[in-house]
DNA sequence: GTTGAAACGCCTTATAC
DNA sequence: GTATAAGGCGTTTCAAC
């Protein structure tokens, strides 16, 4: 699927306001109310646009530090893997999780309060997580920048 | 501000259907339409909902890869980082930039399409970026899961 | 907290150009 | 791509309970 710079300007849009009516995103993207609406429709069914989410302070819900972890297990047996996959992402403060090349088998990031909050999860949570050997933590000072908007590659352009 | 059950499905049906219309809403979370409708805005005024966004599929836009870079500065004067985060702000690669405490001075995530472009990304931008004296990448290999939905801390829940 | 009503805007589909 | 029209749905506010 090819984008053209209408399409972009949608998109952007929406990956910052998500709930622009119709006719609002038309206005901004210099259309015709239909036409966008069209557009619109095919980003979606073709997958371009995945869903449209609320994203919540985190500061308003107290959950101001975030901490990287660096997760190495006992072995990388295909059941210890799982294992340990599945039940991190029952731990509600772990918000992502990759599998990792190098050192470490896993590279975690953790929503906590507060430094207090993390020596619990780290302790009670995390280190008992199953096929555990060992975890690195890494304590952001501060968030620079974070974005949700994903720039439309050059090849897709049209 | 402290947050009731109604409260916290309102918050997770949002975070996963951020364009469910009010009346949607209203019989997910067991309210009338009037009530919700009140919650709702009751949420987004006191900050707790940020705001809302359209998420775009990394794969149907060609950006599979997920890098995780170290980055290393050559001194920590005030002028130096700033110059830094102003500049990896530009990039539209990189997705996240936190500044670190402990051995490396800040960790980005970079999103590319393959291997390839990220050789590109790491040699023509990111080491040309100002003030940096290393970079430590890190490959994912897969992302296990990522969660946009936040979990509503207990200390407050009602 | 609930229901119901009313006004308005928007969506959605369908026209035709 | 544009414009327009029409019906239905959703939002938003209000009043009353």
């Amino acid at each position: 699927m090819r984008l053209d710079d209408v399409d972009v300007a949608i998109l952007t849009e929406l990956q910052e306001h998500g709930r622009l009516t119709n006719s609002e995103l038309a206005e901004r993207a210099g259309l015709s109310a239909s036409a966008c609406h069209r557009r619109v429709k095919t980003l979606e069914t073709s997958g371009v646009i995945d869903r449209y989410v609320a994203i919540l302070s985190e500061k308003a819900l107290g959950r101001g530090i975030t901490v990287y972890v660096q997760v190495t297990l006992d072995n990388q047996k295909r059941e210890t893997l799982v294992a340990f996959e599945t039940a991190v992402e029952a731990v509600p403060e772990v918000m992502e999780c990759y599998l990792m090349s190098g050192d470490a088998d896993y590279l975690i990031r953790v929503l906590v309060r507060d430094a207090n909050d993390y020596e619990h999860v780290h302790r009670e949570i995390l280190s008992g997580l199953p096929g555990v050997a060992r975890l690195v933590s890494s304590f952001t000072i501060r968030r620079v920048f974070s974005r949700t908007t994903m720039p439309v590659p050059e090849e897709l352009r049209v």
